[in-house]
DNA sequence: TTAGATGCAAATGGTTTGCATGCGT
DNA sequence: ACGCATGCAAACCATTTGCATCTAA
């Protein structure tokens, strides 16, 4: 069973050039990875969690929105239901694979990227993008009450169309 | 016309005694502020304005939701369609009278404290409280991208229950 | 008197859920 | 085969809107 995996092994044997290759490869397999990644949380490798997560994980950093997510998929000839895409981004982001954006107002956001980060949002096109820096000095956090920790701090840098 | 400024012109007049009590009562007074504060950006003090200003500047900072206001309205037997509610803070909102805070999820917030200032979040509660000091040094804020120009920060400290 | 405000109910839009069917193990 | 996963449609919930009625100026 599994031929594919197989094969994707098979075919990793390239020799050459100084990046450890051989034993990358399957490493840097996406489809791999992401088999690891959903089998680490617990989360059966079906259809369309592969689908969703080839699209979210295959690269680099992004934010999404569910209904974004599901055009995509449309797009690139993989249906899935939209309820589904939710359920999944749900099941994704308790799994600690994704985080879930503060941005007031309708949609939701989810990002791939795990690290403490802020953002910048355009407001008409409500578009986000990490911003490059950390913005807050956390040593100055101010204590949280009595019994309360500090989940975590989100920070949401509104642009707007300069003024002329 | 507008005899009522008149008054409160002609009243004004105080001087002795440092907590100027006689006097105060007008400018202390919070309906008469209140037709003030409506008049100066254009909106009509009418009985369903005033109540809910009442509730909402009637007493230090608050943080606020439609759905919490319209309670506290039927509470005060001051009866207020759910719809007007949710019309009178949009547009507090966008008169400058108010400001609307980022949080994820359903509920969107109204805080009348308009200064710079950034949140504690209770996850369970959703409870929101004033930060009690600036946790962002904005010289260091990032470069907005060409063109676009930052309009606000928001920051969410968000607390959660300590671990024990 | 009349433009603007209100209330109700219906519409909207994002997200969730119930349940029959499908698929991974 | 078993149990979790999926898809669809209906349910949900916060918010908005259309329209007839009311009210502040």
């Amino acid at each position: 069973m599994n031929m594919k995996e197989g094969a994707s092994v098979a075919r990793a044997k390239r020799t050459s050039s100084r990046k450890p290759a051989k034993a990358g490869d399957l490493d840097g397999c996406p489809m791999h990875d992401l088999r690891r990644k959903l089998n680490a949380v617990g989360l059966r490798p079906t259809r369309q969690r592969l689908r969703l997560g080839w699209l979210l994980f295959g690269s680099g950093d992004r934010h999404v929105t569910a209904e974004r997510l599901y055009e995509e998929a449309l797009a690139v000839h993989a249906p899935i239901s939209l309820a589904t895409v939710y359920n999944t981004l749900n099941q994704f982001t308790s799994a600690g694979l994704l985080r879930e954006i503060a941005i007031d107002g309708a949609k939701t956001y989810f990002d791939t990227n795990l690290a403490n980060h802020q953002h910048f949002l355009t407001e008409e096109a409500h578009l986000l993008v990490d911003l490059p820096q950390q913005l807050i000095d956390f040593s100055q956090l101010p204590e949280p009450p009595e019994g309360m920790e500090i989940a975590r701090v989100d920070v949401v840098v509104r642009l707007r169309r300069k003024q002329v």
